[in-house]
DNA sequence: GTCAGATTTGATAATGGATATCATTATCAA
DNA sequence: TTGATAATGATATCCATTATCAAATCTGAC
């Protein structure tokens, strides 16, 4: 199923309502192939549509982050970032502490003995997050 | 080494002094069997101690953070829990999103997966962590 | 032990991101 | 078209963390 159709299948069920600021806003995150935090994404969001507001903007991704068009990335800096999940599934973090840059891996094997692990502990997982801080090849010298 | 070694030889180190209100706090995070946020351990601290302010204990949470005798838990919620890394070693978080219970998890399996999976980014790894959001046994029915 | 200089402390203010408020506007089923 | 209700945008509020600064404390030197 594409974001969009996924999007608003979830505002329907939610008794929420099909408005051109969702829509805006929704294209302008699937067209961003990165995560941004609220304030990032009001400022795209800015670019094109002087109009919306901030809250709206911070609304839009609460939305997103619950309908799972978006999920939350949280480096525990006290921002919280979304990235969309489509284009690329779902994946881990690699964080470089010096110039931030980030680098999306992913290992089924890793997803793998994570899943067995939770059932070990008799857990039913709806979400994991991994991130990984180090230093990358540029920085690490 | 010991907490207590390791805190002031960092301490020292840095040329910084040894204080009482450093020794008080740092013998209740010690003997806190769990994650603590700055609120919390000042709660704590604060039954002992009444002398000593909320800045403090923040100061010093973020002091044993960086010497390595605490590591920073962070579960996306805003708030910076703090555990102290001796008794039990290096572990990840099971978390339960209905009830709050938490669980410690670990495996040597995991870890040598990611160390791979770092290396072959090129990076130089300092921290992980990993969290796994679902229901516990008791909430999932 | 005492002193000087530097760090730490505690009370409180400032900061900053997220969320709440509320009057106005927009949506949508009937 | 309309009435009920959700959404919006501007701004206020919240809340954890961090900064500020005068007073207290620590530490090495004498």
């Amino acid at each position: 199923m594409d974001a969009r159709t996924k999007f608003y299948q979830f505002v329907e069920r939610q008794g929420l309502r099909h408005t051109g600021q969702r829509e805006k806003i929704l294209t302008i995150v699937l067209a961003t192939e990165k995560h941004v935090s609220a304030q990032e994404l009001y400022d795209l969001v800015q670019k094109k549509h002087k109009e919306i507001g901030y809250a709206t903007v911070s609304r839009t991704l609460k939305l997103l982050a619950d309908s799972g068009v978006c999920r939350i990335v949280d480096f525990g800096d006290g921002v919280h970032r979304y990235e969309h999940q489509y284009g690329h599934g779902h994946h881990d973090h690699l964080i470089c502490t010096k110039c931030g840059m980030v680098a999306e891996i992913y290992s089924e094997e890793l997803e793998e003995i994570q899943s067995k692990l939770v059932k070990k502990h008799g857990f039913v997982q709806t979400r994991h997050k991994l991130d990984i801080f180090g230093l990358c090849s540029k920085c690490k010298t």
